[in-house]
DNA sequence: CCCTGATTCGC
DNA sequence: GCGAATCAGG
């Protein structure tokens, strides 16, 4: 798979919104999350909240003179490099599981009052207002409201269907570390997926392994065949 | 163990 | 430029 427009769109969005590295690359495909992490990297939207890095300023700490770690010599104690970006100032959404939910500070007493004059000075500004299509007032100078505070990010796959599933492998719980193996029927409230870990390199676990693949018979000694996923065709 | 992002470095 | 391997914290 290559970075098309798309996929690199994708992938800034996502990755501004607060999804994983793994979220993104399951996303978006044929991508691991290495190389959604190297990607976003190579884009220049680092940041966010890293597990590894929460620590910063660290007065020299005397570490054991530890050998050349795996491959090549480091480039030795180069100095730390500025790393000038800081474009994009937008406020950073709030890191994910929180639920900052950005209120738009209940103003008990509407800001067109009091915000008129402008800070550091004492001359209030004329209050002009006008009408625009459709019934809205205009701004006046001087009354600059807050910036309407950025969406905040949103789950993509937050609810539940129904409380009888709520702790069962759905649809969109599937990755590839999981049993895919139907339970029930599709369309019923309780249908859902096995859910266990998978045998590695294959799509079930070993048990549903065990049923999805089985080996042939020769033939006059076939037995009669197995359920099938689902439980076999409908009975009412 | 699982997860996370950061970093390195051979390709 | 890409991403696997690796590191390191939660």
């Amino acid at each position: 798979m290559s970075w098309t427009e798309e996929r690199i769109a994708k992938l800034t969005k996502m990755w501004e919104g607060g999804s994983t590295a793994s979220q993104i690359a399951e996303e978006l495909g044929g991508v691991s999350r290495n190389a959604v992490i190297g990607k976003a990297h190579r884009l220049g939207l680092k940041s966010r909240p890293s597990p590894v890095k929460a620590n910063e300023a660290k007065p020299a700490k005397a570490k054991e003179p530890a050998p050349a770690p795996r491959k090549a010599a480091p480039a030795a104690a180069a100095p730390a490099a500025p790393a000038p970006q800081a474009k994009a100032a937008l406020p950073r959404p709030e890191p994910r599981g929180t639920a900052p939910a950005p209120k738009p500070a209940a103003n008990p007493k509407p800001s067109t009052e009091n915000s008129q004059p402008l800070p550091g000075r004492g001359e209030p500004m004329p209050r002009i207002h006008s009408v625009g299509p459709g019934g809205f007032v205009r701004q006046g100078p001087g009354e600059q409201q807050a910036p309407i505070p950025p969406a905040p990010p949103r789950r993509r796959v937050p609810a539940k269907p129904s409380p009888e599933v709520a702790d069962k492998t759905h649809l969109l719980d599937l990755n590839d570390r999981v049993c895919r193996w139907p339970m029930g029927h599709p369309g019923e409230a309780d249908f859902h997926f096995c859910g266990e870990k998978v045998n590695p390199g294959f799509p079930y676990c070993v048990e549903h392994c065990g049923r999805a693949y089985q080996a042939q018979l020769p033939r006059g000694a076939r037995r009669p065949p197995p359920p099938l996923p689902f439980g076999g065709p409908r009975v009412r």
